[in-house]
DNA sequence: GCCGGACGTTACCGGTCGGTAACATCAGCG
DNA sequence: CGCTGATGTTACCGACCGGTAACGTCCGGC
């Protein structure tokens, strides 16, 4: 599988033994391991894919060892769902933030939360964890699954509920047509690079939105 | 990783020693163990990923060994890089057939791409082959990488022109509206099921070809 | 002060992986 | 026939992986 230098994982693992790896007062709070394995392992496993990185090497890099990752989760496995869960976490809390600037201009939050997703598409070049998480885990019985499943129909549900909330007729449509031209623009950008038609996202969401809008409810 | 029971990997060595993988007259033509491997790699890849399934794996189940496997690719990378290939050249030989059916009428023709890739999308849960390797491969400097680009762009260059021929003003623009909504669909139906938005392919592709349509060049 | 729990350290286990060496076998072909 | 090249077989290598055992350390609370 090529070299896999650790090129990458030294820029990762910039946990620095007795420093904090968030902006906090002080030298002494110091975040507990737990924490500070699950937010690396979810930037490694984002940036290196799920197979692609060890145990060892998530739990060196959060600046801990393998025994105490294992003290708190069960298995990697285990690890996995957690770190899809905070990434979901972190999803619906950004969902949360954008529905309270909007809450008063269904369209207007739309049209917000496009952009907002577009932002991520040109900045991260790999995506949706839970998607290639979803690519990359094939087991069908993995407990991962089920999650990423039922993390994915949510949003879709909270993304119906706002088209029609703004007013289109065919509201379950619309949020297919952008769930699709989201997922199609985070695949699209790691496959294609920054010049592939995930650079389009914004001008074709706003079409899909302006052709859709045209017959109201 | 879950228990990676054989269940799968029984189903797909259907190769029984001594008889062929391709419907062929009689016995003593059984194809080279070459093209075997490739066509067993491809569909293991494409089915338990590229990380997931080992060489000695590929080798038995395509009815040899690993030995004779490593006579023919120097290393797993060239193995996977040839097995995209075979996926590129298939998908150019179906853009092919079709362009030939459809020569007089591009409008029908994009009709009728939209439609056949959306079978590939409900009778195939793992989506795209290039998009996945793209997804599960994340080491830069992977032979994979380049050559799932050139692929990417060259399929979308296609479409382009397909576009422009049914006198669609925005060709580019819709072309990056298709090529999202059919990566999209791929990985949604990896990640959400039959029921995920990937099931409204067709009707947001056919809604996206009218609302591009409406103004001609 | 002391005790207990969380954490660090080292070493280890069995299994799998990608890849190679050496040798036997077999088919085709002169 | 005998040669040759492609294939099959077995055994092996070092590296890595997920996971565990045993023991030492340290800190906070009673």
């Amino acid at each position: 599988m090529v070299d896999k230098t650790s090129a990458v994982l030294d820029k990762v693992s910039a946990i620095p033994p007795g420093a904090d790896n968030v902006a906090c007062c002080g030298s002494p709070a110091r975040s507990k391991p737990r924490d500070r394995i699950v937010t690396t392992a979810r930037e490694l496993f984002h940036q290196q894919g799920f197979r692609g990185v060890g145990v060892e090497t998530i739990a060196e890099a959060a600046g801990t060892n393998k025994m105490t990752l294992y003290r708190h989760f069960g298995s990697k496995d285990e690890l996995i769902v957690e770190c899809l869960r905070g990434v979901a976490a972190d999803a619906e809390a950004l969902w949360r933030d954008l529905a309270l600037v909007h809450h008063a201009d269904p369209k207007a939050h739309l049209l917000a939360w496009v952009r907002e997703k577009a932002d991520y598409v040109l900045n991260d070049c790999r995506g949706c964890t839970l998607a290639n998480a979803a690519v990359e885990i094939t087991e069908a019985d993995h407990p991962a699954r089920r999650f990423i499943e039922e993390c994915k129909s949510a949003y879709r549900a909270r993304l119906v509920d706002l088209c029609a909330a703004a007013g289109v007729a065919e509201a379950e449509l619309l949020a297919d047509a952008l769930s699709l031209l989201l997922e199609g623009a985070r695949v699209s950008r790691q496959s294609g690079g920054v010049e592939s038609p995930s650079a389009k996202f914004i001008r074709t969401a706003d079409a899909m939105i302006t052709a859709f809008a045209a017959n109201k409810a």
